[in-house]
DNA sequence: ATGGCAATGTTTCATTGA
């Protein structure tokens, strides 16, 4: 099964890119971030006519995931759910693909160390921690797949003297992410190349791609269940080639069959 | 090469992103 995230920075900007990609790469699990549209917007006729059911949570031009499938969906469950009051930013969403849990997350940026953004994003990451809890356990399969807006280390941030301490970077931020490896997840790409620098985003402006200036957003955390039988892990720096290319490239991953 | 912000709505500028 292969298992692929993207934080598409606007899905109708993306349209024909999305479709290109779809049928480039076939993963059978696409999550989707930033698609900066209302449900009905969503290009879904489209998606479906190659072969890939779709969940949505939108919202009107922020935010807003989905799920693509071309193994099923089930149990689709949209924001935290968890019995607390609502998050109204649409920034999660969850379904069964044969078996397997995945949930799709995109993460708060936070803005500037010690902003009122930044106090929610480290609050949004412990809501899912504590949301995830009991779902990872050793035989359970989990997929946490997204845009986390954390770069986990040093070798995910192309200059990290400048960005130390600061937004995306910060200890607090790195602890977070640190929090959720703790529940009994591995960082798929990590796993597979523990010292490869593997970005996942480039700034627009300053030239970002061309000099490589970039940082390791985009991850997929898997539990063991899943660990043990992934075969391979990769971005897929081509997408972010070329005119109206999002920001983000797609992160992809393969577990074997069980 | 891969190229010096981009998408969206509040629209001819402001907001947000990372």
């Amino acid at each position: 099964m292969r298992i692929a995230t993207w934080n598409i920075n606007g899905v109708r900007a993306r349209h024909e890119r999305l479709l290109a990609w779809l049928r480039d790469k076939a993963p059978d699990v696409l999550c989707l971030q930033e698609i900066k549209c209302e449900d009905k917007s969503f290009p879904k006729a489209d998606i479906e006519a190659l072969g890939w059911e779709t969940a949505t949570y939108g919202q009107k031009a922020y935010n807003g995931v989905a799920i693509l499938s071309r193994s099923g969906l089930s149990a689709v469950e949209r924001g935290f759910a968890d019995g607390q009051a609502e998050d109204p930013q649409a920034r999660l969403i969850a379904a069964t693909v044969t078996g397997a849990r995945v949930v799709c997350a995109y993460f708060p940026n936070g803005k500037e160390v010690g902003s009122e953004a930044y106090d929610y994003k480290l609050a949004w990451v412990e809501r899912l921690r504590a949301k995830l809890a009991p779902l990872v356990t050793p035989a359970s399969e989990l997929a946490l797949c997204g845009d986390y807006n954390v770069a986990p280390a040093s070798i995910d941030v192309y200059d990290p003297v400048a960005w130390e301490g600061k937004i995306l970077c910060s200890e607090p931020e790195r602890a977070a992410f640190r929090g959720l490896l703790a529940l009994g997840l591995t960082d798929a790409l990590r796993a597979l190349h523990p010292s490869e620098v593997a970005y996942t985003w480039w700034d627009y402006r300053e030239l970002g791609f061309p000099k490589n200036k970039g940082m390791r957003l985009d991850h997929l955390l898997i539990t063991a269940g899943l660990a043990k039988r992934l075969v391979r892990a990769e971005v897929d720096r081509n997408e972010r080639k070329g005119k109206q290319a999002s920001d983000h490239a797609p992160v992809v991953i393969e577990v074997a069959a069980g």
